[in-house]
DNA sequence: CGCAATATCTAGCGGTCGCTACAAAAAGAC
DNA sequence: GTCTTTTTGTAGCGACCGCTAGATATTGCG
């Protein structure tokens, strides 16, 4: 699943690059900053923080990836599509935004609190109080998006006469969005999984009964 | 209701204070501060933004408020009495739990958007990803405090028979926290007073049809 | 007035920030 | 081997951080 390419990837034998060679795993590195921005958040991170936890020098980080926003960047793509990917999924294969909703309320109470790593989420903690307005906007964009990802998912099932026609797909998708940025919140605060569990058994029982 | 007072109150008369008199108004100056650390948190507003936005310089700063960290207390104690005590007079003078979590709702959405004031709740959002643990640590507790708040209102109503005895008073309590956690990221990413008043109205669907 | 007490201003402390110049090291090309 | 290319480690840049020493200004007291 993880491999050591990047540079020798997309068909074809490897260029054979030509000076001196990488000393480290650039995947693993960058899966290091992962962990780092997740749990203490864009400007709490200190470069000589990320190159501690990355094993490698200030040259090397900077070489590598950039400069911080750069790696940053990176991170949060590379979040979102290893840890952040559970919402879109029930979005895509769930029949009914209700089921989509109520699985993604589920995985989330499991992703928030999972052992091993940072509570909540990257995407709602990681940039707020942030000194750089650019990086703070670009996860709120993220966050607002997702919003509106949930909102057209309401508005095709008030379309498919799945909901009711009068619904007000924009409340209901903000009520999923905070929902899920609550129970981010109090995963970071402390609660567990079960706890996030019946908090979003109760969010649920807004949706007409089955 | 904001008075020149602090050194002269307790009934008596001024003790008259002996040396040099302090060049500006102490209640000002910490309602400037309340203002920068609500907007920027704890860590992104710096002493020199301080100095800045109060209109002191820093000795001055010191002498009166001791340290950014007693700063930032006073400001947290300031900003629960001024602006965060919407939940506890709710709480406290509605006569059911639903009542009361209704009305913080509706106050909610109306305290996060207020003009002319730093949108959202500064003890959800003013110090995550903090340096210092013990900084984050206190605005943690006074997060799970109020949810504990609202589980003991909740189990008095289950007590009194105003709620049904199977109630799970403590995740009803974290879902409005939930709640009132969500609306106050979407109030600071850009979400209108409207649009929090409908969330809040499908979030309150959760209690049993009146 | 002089004296003690407190506040203010100027200046700067030691520390950390993000970032980089520079030279040594390690590879392929010839 | 020598040359070129890229990475690595050392060392430190200028800027800002929270904070404070020391001198000066402004008050009440005698």
């Amino acid at each position: 699943m993880v491999g050591s390419e990047d540079t020798k990837t997309n068909a074809q034998a490897a260029p054979k690059p030509r000076g001196r060679p990488r000393s480290f795993d650039r995947e693993t590195a960058l899966e290091k900053a992962v962990m780092a921005f997740w749990e203490h958040g864009y400007e709490a991170t200190s470069v000589s923080d990320l190159t501690r936890v990355m094993g490698i020098g200030a040259p090397s980080l900077y070489a590598a990836f950039g400069d911080k926003r750069a790696l940053f960047d990176e991170v949060v793509t590379v979040y979102g599509a290893r840890y952040g990917s559970f919402a879109d999924r029930a979005l895509a294969e769930e029949p009914t935004a209700r089921a989509a909703v109520e699985r993604m309320l589920r995985e989330a109470a499991a992703e928030y609190t999972a052992p091993g790593r940072p509570h909540g989420c990257l995407v709602i903690h990681a940039a707020t109080n942030c000194t750089s307005p650019e990086v703070e906007a670009s996860l709120r964009e993220r966050r607002n998006a997702n919003i509106a990802a949930f909102e057209s998912r309401m508005k095709a099932d008030i379309a498919s006469g799945e909901l009711p026609p009068g619904t007000d797909a924009a409340a209901l998708a903000r009520h999923t969005g905070a929902i899920i940025q609550g129970m981010s919140q109090q995963a970071r605060d402390g609660a567990s999984r079960e706890e996030l569990e019946a908090l979003a058994e109760i969010a649920m029982s807004i949706w007409p009964r089955t």
